[in-house]
DNA sequence: TCAAGTACCGACAAAAATGTAAGCCACCCA
DNA sequence: TGGGTGGCTTACATTTTTGTCGGTACTTGA
């Protein structure tokens, strides 16, 4: 356990660090531009609160977004995208293309299982 | 609902395509070379049979994979990949490259969510 | 006849991801 | 004093995903 199978391509990390229903999103968002809390959650309004500091935090941790905490009044948290986000988001280019250009073969559903991972407007 | 959003790129499908906890490990294998069902299994030993056929009859339903019967005795199931599937694979590679560069940040785990999306040797 | 191999199917259950709803704290305005 | 905003946190429920285990149909070999 925890060994290394010989054969292993990256993106296990990689699917941990975007993978699941909102990551991708979010990162889409806050590469466009830097934005706060309450901004994403009308960007992505589908999202719950706790989900968006979920993913958010995780994001964090996985070093892709920086939180920036402005001590003004009223209270102001600023989500940016980090360089090694920027990898990430470059990394993502080529698989979002393929994407776009092969939406929609047997579209509409794909086999009934549409919701949990990367549902909405990816 | 159902609508897409104004701003969306095209991760949505591609993940639904080769997200969840084995695709893309499948995909991998089945890159390097065609294989049959008792094959994968032994390839990928943490993989319970039921999660296998389930995976490739959708990889197969999303035109990534190839399935063949050879009607021997005994019996000879192939899987191989598509032209579809290797545009895929060829679209994975940069994200597999950002995994690989960067995983082991606060590797070891992540954030203690490891399990379910894309384990293993990715 | 019995065991073993191949490629599955399907009921059920556990685990993981996501959602809902309520509340908190600090501050402003009236 | 009450209501509103911003950025959260927490408990609990639901939905999705994955796993376990047993069974099927066929055939070869002992």
């Amino acid at each position: 356990m925890g060994k290394k199978q010989p054969d292993s391509c990256g993106l296990g990390p990689a699917l941990e660090v975007i993978g699941g229903k909102w990551k991708a999103l979010l990162l889409w968002q806050i590469h466009k531009a830097p934005a706060r809390f309450g901004e994403l959650k009308r960007l992505v309004p589908d999202i719950s609160e706790k989900m968006l500091i979920q993913q958010l935090r995780e994001m964090e941790a996985d070093g892709i977004v920086h939180r920036e905490v402005f001590p003004e009044v009223p209270p102001r948290v600023e989500y940016s995208i980090t360089e090694f986000g920027i990898e990430l988001d470059n990394a993502l280019i080529p698989l979002a293309r393929w994407g776009k250009q092969h939406a929609g073969r047997s579209d509409g559903q794909g086999h009934g299982k549409a919701s949990a991972l990367a549902p909405q407007g990816l």
